[in-house]
DNA sequence: ATCCTATCCTGGCTGC
DNA sequence: TGCAGCCAGGATAGGA
């Protein structure tokens, strides 16, 4: 599933194609992916525009818009889980599942490719009308242990779906909370007004180690979904510590990691490293 | 305020 | 080998 990221990795390797590039033309294949909009509102909207800067904010990504040097909106992307993004010479063949191609200027096109039809490529006049009210990035300053802490303590809830909930923390998805909490040694369903101070910057540090290191390795790929845009997956994977390792030993101690279902997730852990 | 469930989808896996 | 049935999973909506 694509998390922070394998998004980060996809928009810093599509960036350099479409920064700049103008988009000419626009086949939608699916019209649920644009979110709500028809298809001949959206082609008007993006057509004839210049994409000035290309951007990440969580899962999202940005192309932001302008015609004649003016602004004029946002094509903001989300890949929830099978989505992919490929900026392909012509001729280029997308498969069987693609949904949104837009050609551009200098002949490639930006192909929005998912399976199971739930990722979104919307436009608006203003990408924060699509971003809602995220969280803090976590691999940012604003990110502070102090802050996390205090916002922390201000809910009451389990730890795995406070960090699922994008606008608590923005980015983190199933794979790099399990990871986060096993590396901090929290349990999945401690409550976020008991963890103390030293825990939360504990956590807090296991976050951006682990982001940090999924971004070096260019992200995830434990299945056949998730490739970067050229083609090649990532390998953080084979750093998995408690993800889809169910029956096998804990790096830490030896003991079983477990699967049990938070919030109707599936959740890894080590029941020995991470106590109630 | 928080939790729970259903919904959207389809490839891939399990079990017979 | 074939096939039915189940499952994953991000985000959201509606109900408890």
């Amino acid at each position: 599933m694509p998390e922070l990221p394998e998004v980060e990795t996809i928009t810093r390797l599509i960036r350099p194609r479409l920064e700049g590039r103008r988009i000419q033309g626009c086949e939608v294949r699916w019209t649920r992916t644009l979110g709500g909009l028809s298809r001949p509102a959206f082609a008007r909207a993006v057509v004839g525009t210049r994409m000035s800067r290309v951007w990440r904010r969580g899962k999202f990504f940005v192309a932001d818009l302008e015609h004649e040097g003016h602004a004029k909106g946002a094509l903001v992307g989300h890949l929830r889980m099978t989505g992919r993004v490929n900026v392909e010479p012509d001729g280029w063949d997308p498969g069987p599942y693609l949904k949104v191609k837009l050609a551009l200027d200098d002949g490639s096109s930006f192909y929005f490719i998912d399976v199971r039809k739930f990722a979104r490529l919307w436009y608006a006049r203003e990408a924060a009308d699509v971003l809602g009210p995220l969280g803090p990035e976590p691999l940012s300053s604003e990110f502070t242990a102090d802050g996390f802490h205090t916002g922390l303590r201000a809910r009451r809830r389990a730890m795995k779906p406070l960090l699922l909930d994008q606008d608590f923390v923005a980015g983190l998805g199933n794979i790099y909370v399990d990871e986060s909490l096993f590396r901090a040694g929290i349990h999945p369903l401690a409550r976020s007004d008991r963890i103390s101070r030293e825990r939360a910057a504990k956590l807090h540090r296991a976050i951006r180690e682990t982001l940090a290191e999924a971004i070096a390795r260019e992200g995830s790929s434990f299945d056949v979904f998730y490739r970067t845009p050229e083609g090649n997956p990532g390998s953080f994977q084979d750093e998995f510590r408690v993800y889809g390792r169910k029956g096998k030993p804990c790096v830490a101690c030896g003991a079983p990691i477990r699967r049990i279902v938070v919030g109707q997730r599936g959740t890894h852990l080590c029941t020995s490293c991470q106590r109630r």
